[in-house]
DNA sequence: ACATGATATTTTAATATTAAATAAATCAAT
DNA sequence: ATTGATTTATTTAATATTAAAATATCATGT
Protein backbone atom coordinates (compact mmCIF):
# COMPACT_ATOMS: atom_id res chain seq x y z
CA UNK A 1 0.00 0.00 0.00
CA UNK A 2 1.05 3.45 -0.93
CA UNK A 3 4.66 2.77 -2.15
CA UNK A 4 4.79 5.41 -4.95
CA UNK A 5 7.79 5.50 -7.51
CA UNK A 6 10.94 6.81 -6.04
CA UNK A 7 13.17 7.38 -9.63
CA UNK A 8 15.87 10.05 -9.98
CA UNK A 9 15.39 14.37 -10.20
CA UNK A 10 15.11 13.77 -13.68
CA UNK A 11 12.34 11.20 -13.96
CA UNK A 12 10.30 12.75 -11.15
CA UNK A 13 10.32 15.87 -13.19
CA UNK A 14 9.42 14.18 -16.19
CA UNK A 15 6.96 11.98 -15.00
CA UNK A 16 5.29 14.86 -12.79
CA UNK A 17 5.02 17.15 -15.93
CA UNK A 18 3.67 14.17 -18.00
CA UNK A 19 0.79 13.22 -16.15
CA UNK A 20 0.21 16.63 -15.74
CA UNK A 21 -0.03 17.79 -18.66
CA UNK A 22 -2.82 14.77 -19.94
CA UNK A 23 -4.64 15.41 -16.75
CA UNK A 24 -4.77 19.53 -18.17
CA UNK A 25 -6.12 18.84 -21.36
CA UNK A 26 -8.07 16.08 -19.90
CA UNK A 27 -10.05 18.26 -17.85
CA UNK A 28 -10.08 21.52 -19.40
CA UNK A 29 -11.01 19.67 -23.13
CA UNK A 30 -14.28 17.92 -20.92
CA UNK A 31 -15.34 21.51 -19.21
CA UNK A 32 -14.93 23.27 -22.68
CA UNK A 33 -17.01 20.51 -24.37
CA UNK A 34 -19.58 20.56 -21.86
CA UNK A 35 -22.08 22.83 -23.89
CA UNK A 36 -22.46 20.04 -26.57
CA UNK A 37 -24.42 18.18 -24.35
CA UNK A 38 -27.35 19.80 -25.70
CA UNK A 39 -26.66 19.77 -29.22
CA UNK A 40 -25.98 15.76 -28.69
CA UNK A 41 -22.66 15.84 -30.89
CA UNK A 42 -19.28 14.10 -29.51
CA UNK A 43 -16.15 15.89 -29.39
CA UNK A 44 -15.31 14.47 -32.56
CA UNK A 45 -18.29 15.41 -34.94
CA UNK A 46 -18.14 18.88 -33.67
CA UNK A 47 -14.80 18.57 -34.74
CA UNK A 48 -16.04 17.55 -38.10
CA UNK A 49 -18.52 20.10 -38.25
CA UNK A 50 -15.88 22.97 -36.84
CA UNK A 51 -13.02 21.84 -39.98
CA UNK A 52 -16.02 22.03 -42.71
CA UNK A 53 -17.28 25.37 -41.55
CA UNK A 54 -14.11 27.00 -41.62
CA UNK A 55 -12.39 25.02 -44.61
CA UNK A 56 -15.10 24.41 -46.68
CA UNK A 57 -15.74 20.89 -47.88
CA UNK A 58 -12.98 18.18 -47.46
CA UNK A 59 -12.33 14.77 -48.50
CA UNK A 60 -12.49 12.24 -45.83
CA UNK A 61 -8.85 11.23 -45.69
CA UNK A 62 -8.12 15.65 -44.96
CA UNK A 63 -10.39 15.35 -42.06
CA UNK A 64 -9.17 12.11 -40.74
CA UNK A 65 -5.38 13.76 -41.03
CA UNK A 66 -6.91 16.92 -39.57
CA UNK A 67 -8.32 15.21 -36.69
CA UNK A 68 -5.47 12.85 -36.23
CA UNK A 69 -8.09 9.82 -36.67
CA UNK A 70 -8.51 6.70 -38.44
CA UNK A 71 -9.96 6.59 -41.82
CA UNK A 72 -12.28 4.21 -40.40
CA UNK A 73 -13.16 6.21 -37.69
CA UNK A 74 -13.95 8.89 -39.60
CA UNK A 75 -16.46 6.55 -41.69
CA UNK A 76 -18.29 6.27 -39.04
CA UNK A 77 -18.27 9.89 -37.66
CA UNK A 78 -19.63 10.92 -41.31
CA UNK A 79 -22.23 8.21 -41.24
CA UNK A 80 -23.88 9.17 -37.85
CA UNK A 81 -23.33 13.21 -39.39
CA UNK A 82 -25.17 12.42 -42.07
CA UNK A 83 -27.98 10.18 -40.45
CA UNK A 84 -29.12 13.27 -38.95
CA UNK A 85 -28.64 15.69 -42.07
CA UNK A 86 -26.02 17.50 -40.64
CA UNK A 87 -23.37 16.45 -43.79
CA UNK A 88 -23.54 15.31 -46.49
CA UNK A 89 -21.46 13.25 -49.02
CA UNK A 90 -20.10 13.78 -52.77
CA UNK A 91 -18.04 10.95 -54.28
CA UNK A 92 -15.16 13.28 -56.72
CA UNK A 93 -16.24 12.98 -60.09
CA UNK A 94 -12.15 13.45 -60.98
CA UNK A 95 -11.07 10.93 -58.69
CA UNK A 96 -13.94 8.27 -57.52
CA UNK A 97 -11.54 6.87 -55.12
CA UNK A 98 -12.15 9.96 -52.79
CA UNK A 99 -15.58 11.43 -51.21
CA UNK A 100 -16.33 15.15 -50.68
CA UNK A 101 -17.87 15.47 -47.34
CA UNK A 102 -20.14 18.95 -47.42
CA UNK A 103 -22.16 21.10 -44.65
CA UNK A 104 -25.45 21.29 -45.45
CA UNK A 105 -27.77 23.80 -44.83
CA UNK A 106 -28.80 22.45 -40.84
CA UNK A 107 -24.96 21.91 -40.46
CA UNK A 108 -24.31 24.98 -40.93
CA UNK A 109 -27.03 26.68 -39.09
CA UNK A 110 -25.78 24.56 -36.09
CA UNK A 111 -22.14 24.97 -36.11
CA UNK A 112 -22.72 28.71 -36.85
CA UNK A 113 -24.83 28.54 -33.55
CA UNK A 114 -22.93 27.24 -31.20
CA UNK A 115 -18.93 27.82 -32.66
CA UNK A 116 -19.34 31.18 -30.74
CA UNK A 117 -20.23 29.19 -27.52
CA UNK A 118 -17.59 27.56 -27.94
CA UNK A 119 -15.07 30.05 -28.46
CA UNK A 120 -16.32 31.73 -25.22
CA UNK A 121 -15.92 28.30 -23.51
CA UNK A 122 -11.95 28.65 -24.67
CA UNK A 123 -11.54 31.80 -23.56
CA UNK A 124 -13.19 31.30 -19.87
CA UNK A 125 -10.91 28.64 -19.17
CA UNK A 126 -7.77 29.87 -20.67
CA UNK A 127 -8.34 32.61 -18.54
CA UNK A 128 -7.22 30.78 -15.38
CA UNK A 129 -3.59 32.22 -17.43
CA UNK A 130 -2.41 35.65 -18.13
CA UNK A 131 -1.64 36.29 -21.81
CA UNK A 132 1.72 35.63 -21.55
CA UNK A 133 1.40 32.25 -19.48
CA UNK A 134 -1.10 31.20 -21.97
CA UNK A 135 1.80 31.94 -24.82
CA UNK A 136 4.25 30.55 -22.77
CA UNK A 137 1.88 27.26 -22.56
CA UNK A 138 1.14 27.58 -26.46
CA UNK A 139 5.01 27.54 -27.08
CA UNK A 140 5.93 24.56 -24.58
CA UNK A 141 3.05 22.45 -26.17
CA UNK A 142 3.97 23.07 -29.52
CA UNK A 143 7.45 22.12 -28.93
CA UNK A 144 6.35 18.93 -27.58
CA UNK A 145 3.79 18.09 -30.05
CA UNK A 146 5.96 18.76 -32.65
CA UNK A 147 8.33 15.80 -33.02
CA UNK A 148 7.70 13.97 -35.67
CA UNK B 1 -12.88 27.45 -48.34
CA UNK B 2 -10.43 28.43 -46.08
CA UNK B 3 -12.45 31.01 -44.23
CA UNK B 4 -10.03 30.79 -41.01
CA UNK B 5 -11.73 32.60 -37.80
CA UNK B 6 -11.21 35.71 -37.20
CA UNK B 7 -11.61 36.77 -33.58
CA UNK B 8 -10.30 39.33 -31.35
CA UNK B 9 -6.24 39.09 -30.19
CA UNK B 10 -8.05 37.04 -26.58
CA UNK B 11 -9.77 34.92 -28.41
CA UNK B 12 -7.00 33.31 -30.89
CA UNK B 13 -4.46 33.80 -28.12
CA UNK B 14 -6.44 31.36 -25.88
CA UNK B 15 -7.54 29.12 -29.14
CA UNK B 16 -4.24 28.87 -29.73
CA UNK B 17 -2.86 27.92 -26.74
CA UNK B 18 -6.24 25.16 -26.15
CA UNK B 19 -5.58 23.48 -29.58
CA UNK B 20 -2.68 23.17 -28.95
CA UNK B 21 -2.37 21.91 -25.37
CA UNK B 22 -4.77 19.36 -26.49
CA UNK B 23 -2.47 18.36 -29.72
CA UNK B 24 0.69 17.92 -27.43
CA UNK B 25 -0.95 15.69 -24.90
CA UNK B 26 -2.57 13.68 -27.65
CA UNK B 27 0.94 13.15 -29.68
CA UNK B 28 2.74 13.00 -26.44
CA UNK B 29 0.83 10.60 -25.15
CA UNK B 30 0.54 8.51 -27.83
CA UNK B 31 4.23 8.27 -28.71
CA UNK B 32 5.27 7.57 -25.27
CA UNK B 33 2.13 4.94 -24.89
CA UNK B 34 3.98 2.83 -28.34
CA UNK B 35 5.68 0.52 -26.14
CA UNK B 36 2.48 -0.85 -25.20
CA UNK B 37 2.18 -2.66 -28.79
CA UNK B 38 4.28 -5.54 -28.03
CA UNK B 39 2.09 -6.02 -24.86
CA UNK B 40 -1.44 -5.27 -26.19
CA UNK B 41 -2.51 -3.53 -22.85
CA UNK B 42 -4.52 -0.62 -23.53
CA UNK B 43 -3.86 2.83 -22.04
CA UNK B 44 -6.39 2.21 -19.46
CA UNK B 45 -5.43 -1.20 -18.58
CA UNK B 46 -2.04 -0.15 -18.33
CA UNK B 47 -3.17 2.92 -15.80
CA UNK B 48 -5.39 0.60 -14.07
CA UNK B 49 -2.11 -2.14 -13.37
CA UNK B 50 0.70 0.59 -12.53
CA UNK B 51 -2.17 2.03 -10.18
CA UNK B 52 -2.44 -1.20 -8.42
CA UNK B 53 1.46 -1.60 -8.80
CA UNK B 54 2.28 1.62 -7.15
CA UNK B 55 -0.81 1.90 -4.56
CA UNK B 56 -1.88 -1.49 -3.64
CA UNK B 57 -5.06 -3.26 -3.76
CA UNK B 58 -8.04 -0.97 -4.73
CA UNK B 59 -11.61 -0.58 -5.25
CA UNK B 60 -13.31 -0.44 -8.45
CA UNK B 61 -15.02 2.72 -7.17
CA UNK B 62 -11.24 4.54 -6.77
CA UNK B 63 -9.77 3.68 -9.68
CA UNK B 64 -12.49 5.25 -11.64
CA UNK B 65 -11.85 7.98 -9.64
CA UNK B 66 -8.22 7.81 -9.83
CA UNK B 67 -8.15 7.60 -13.60
CA UNK B 68 -11.00 9.72 -14.39
CA UNK B 69 -13.09 7.31 -15.55
CA UNK B 70 -17.04 5.93 -15.30
CA UNK B 71 -17.88 2.97 -13.32
CA UNK B 72 -19.12 1.34 -16.21
CA UNK B 73 -16.27 1.77 -17.96
CA UNK B 74 -14.14 0.28 -15.39
CA UNK B 75 -16.13 -2.88 -14.73
CA UNK B 76 -15.43 -3.31 -18.13
CA UNK B 77 -11.57 -2.92 -18.33
CA UNK B 78 -11.02 -5.00 -15.13
CA UNK B 79 -13.73 -7.72 -16.82
CA UNK B 80 -11.04 -7.86 -19.59
CA UNK B 81 -7.49 -8.01 -17.38
CA UNK B 82 -9.12 -10.81 -15.43
CA UNK B 83 -9.48 -12.35 -18.85
CA UNK B 84 -6.09 -12.35 -19.04
CA UNK B 85 -5.49 -13.26 -15.25
CA UNK B 86 -3.47 -10.18 -14.51
CA UNK B 87 -5.72 -9.09 -11.76
CA UNK B 88 -8.46 -10.66 -9.31
CA UNK B 89 -11.64 -9.51 -8.15
CA UNK B 90 -12.32 -9.91 -4.19
CA UNK B 91 -15.48 -8.89 -2.67
CA UNK B 92 -14.93 -6.74 0.52
CA UNK B 93 -16.73 -8.02 4.16
CA UNK B 94 -16.65 -5.44 5.47
CA UNK B 95 -18.91 -4.11 2.96
CA UNK B 96 -20.30 -6.00 0.66
CA UNK B 97 -20.94 -3.64 -1.95
CA UNK B 98 -17.28 -2.79 -2.89
CA UNK B 99 -14.92 -5.06 -4.96
CA UNK B 100 -11.45 -5.25 -4.06
CA UNK B 101 -8.88 -4.87 -7.19
CA UNK B 102 -6.08 -7.10 -6.90
CA UNK B 103 -2.83 -7.31 -9.15
CA UNK B 104 -2.20 -11.36 -10.03
CA UNK B 105 1.59 -12.55 -9.36
CA UNK B 106 1.64 -12.66 -13.57
CA UNK B 107 0.17 -9.21 -13.29
CA UNK B 108 2.70 -8.16 -11.18
CA UNK B 109 5.76 -9.30 -13.09
CA UNK B 110 4.36 -7.77 -16.00
CA UNK B 111 3.68 -4.19 -14.92
CA UNK B 112 7.53 -4.62 -12.86
CA UNK B 113 8.72 -5.41 -16.35
CA UNK B 114 7.01 -2.45 -18.18
CA UNK B 115 7.28 0.26 -15.98
CA UNK B 116 10.72 1.45 -16.20
CA UNK B 117 10.46 1.61 -19.99
CA UNK B 118 7.96 3.61 -19.56
CA UNK B 119 9.44 5.64 -17.30
CA UNK B 120 12.24 6.03 -19.90
CA UNK B 121 9.91 6.71 -22.52
CA UNK B 122 8.46 9.64 -20.63
CA UNK B 123 11.68 11.26 -19.76
CA UNK B 124 13.43 10.95 -23.57
CA UNK B 125 9.75 12.80 -24.62
CA UNK B 126 9.91 15.54 -21.96
CA UNK B 127 13.22 15.97 -22.89
CA UNK B 128 12.27 18.16 -25.42
CA UNK B 129 12.06 20.78 -23.04
CA UNK B 130 14.51 21.65 -20.32
CA UNK B 131 14.45 21.04 -16.88
CA UNK B 132 13.03 24.76 -15.93
CA UNK B 133 10.83 24.66 -18.72
CA UNK B 134 9.20 21.40 -17.59
CA UNK B 135 8.62 22.93 -14.23
CA UNK B 136 6.79 25.80 -15.68
CA UNK B 137 4.59 23.34 -17.87
CA UNK B 138 3.60 21.49 -15.12
CA UNK B 139 2.63 24.73 -13.05
CA UNK B 140 0.83 26.03 -15.71
CA UNK B 141 -0.79 22.48 -16.44
CA UNK B 142 -1.80 22.04 -13.19
CA UNK B 143 -3.14 25.23 -13.01
CA UNK B 144 -5.60 24.71 -15.76
CA UNK B 145 -6.17 21.57 -14.58
CA UNK B 146 -7.29 22.09 -11.00
CA UNK B 147 -9.64 24.37 -11.54
CA UNK B 148 -13.27 21.88 -10.18
C1' DA C 1 -3.14 -3.14 -72.72
C1' DC C 2 -1.80 -5.07 -68.53
C1' DA C 3 0.38 -6.03 -64.31
C1' DT C 4 1.90 -3.83 -60.19
C1' DG C 5 1.62 -0.80 -56.68
C1' DA C 6 -0.41 3.00 -54.27
C1' DT C 7 -4.44 5.42 -52.37
C1' DA C 8 -9.39 6.13 -50.47
C1' DT C 9 -13.06 4.23 -48.43
C1' DT C 10 -15.54 0.65 -46.15
C1' DT C 11 -16.05 -3.29 -43.23
C1' DT C 12 -15.01 -6.24 -39.26
C1' DA C 13 -13.64 -7.37 -34.70
C1' DA C 14 -12.11 -5.91 -30.49
C1' DT C 15 -11.87 -2.54 -26.72
C1' DA C 16 -13.08 2.09 -24.86
C1' DT C 17 -16.31 5.32 -23.21
C1' DT C 18 -20.40 7.42 -21.34
C1' DA C 19 -25.12 7.87 -19.66
C1' DA C 20 -28.89 5.74 -17.91
C1' DA C 21 -31.22 1.96 -15.77
C1' DT C 22 -30.97 -1.84 -12.46
C1' DA C 23 -29.67 -4.51 -8.41
C1' DA C 24 -27.62 -5.06 -4.12
C1' DA C 25 -25.85 -3.33 0.12
C1' DT C 26 -25.35 0.24 3.42
C1' DC C 27 -26.56 4.31 6.02
C1' DA C 28 -29.52 7.69 8.24
C1' DA C 29 -33.19 9.18 10.72
C1' DT C 30 -37.14 9.06 12.77
C1' DA D 1 -36.83 -1.64 13.20
C1' DT D 2 -38.48 0.14 9.06
C1' DT D 3 -38.51 3.40 5.47
C1' DG D 4 -35.95 6.20 2.30
C1' DA D 5 -31.82 7.90 0.34
C1' DT D 6 -27.12 6.94 -0.98
C1' DT D 7 -23.40 4.19 -2.74
C1' DT D 8 -21.18 0.42 -5.52
C1' DA D 9 -21.09 -2.42 -9.18
C1' DT D 10 -23.19 -4.26 -13.37
C1' DT D 11 -25.76 -4.11 -17.58
C1' DT D 12 -27.44 -1.95 -21.82
C1' DA D 13 -27.34 0.93 -25.80
C1' DA D 14 -25.01 4.09 -28.42
C1' DT D 15 -20.79 6.16 -30.33
C1' DA D 16 -15.67 6.20 -30.59
C1' DT D 17 -11.44 4.21 -31.82
C1' DT D 18 -7.93 1.40 -33.92
C1' DA D 19 -5.83 -2.19 -36.76
C1' DA D 20 -6.33 -5.17 -40.32
C1' DA D 21 -8.62 -7.00 -44.26
C1' DA D 22 -11.38 -6.21 -48.29
C1' DT D 23 -12.88 -3.16 -52.35
C1' DA D 24 -12.54 0.07 -55.66
C1' DT D 25 -10.08 3.37 -58.11
C1' DC D 26 -6.12 5.52 -59.93
C1' DA D 27 -1.17 5.82 -61.53
C1' DT D 28 2.99 3.93 -63.49
C1' DG D 29 6.04 1.27 -66.09
C1' DT D 30 6.73 -1.98 -69.42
Amino acid sequence: MGTRYHGTEEEVRALDAYIKLIRAADSVSSRIHRHLDETNLTITQFGVLEALYHLGSMYQRDLAAKLLKSGGNITLVIDNLEKRSLVKREREPNDRRCIRVNLTEAGNQLISHIFPTHVAAVVAEMATLSMSEQEELGRLCRRLGKKE
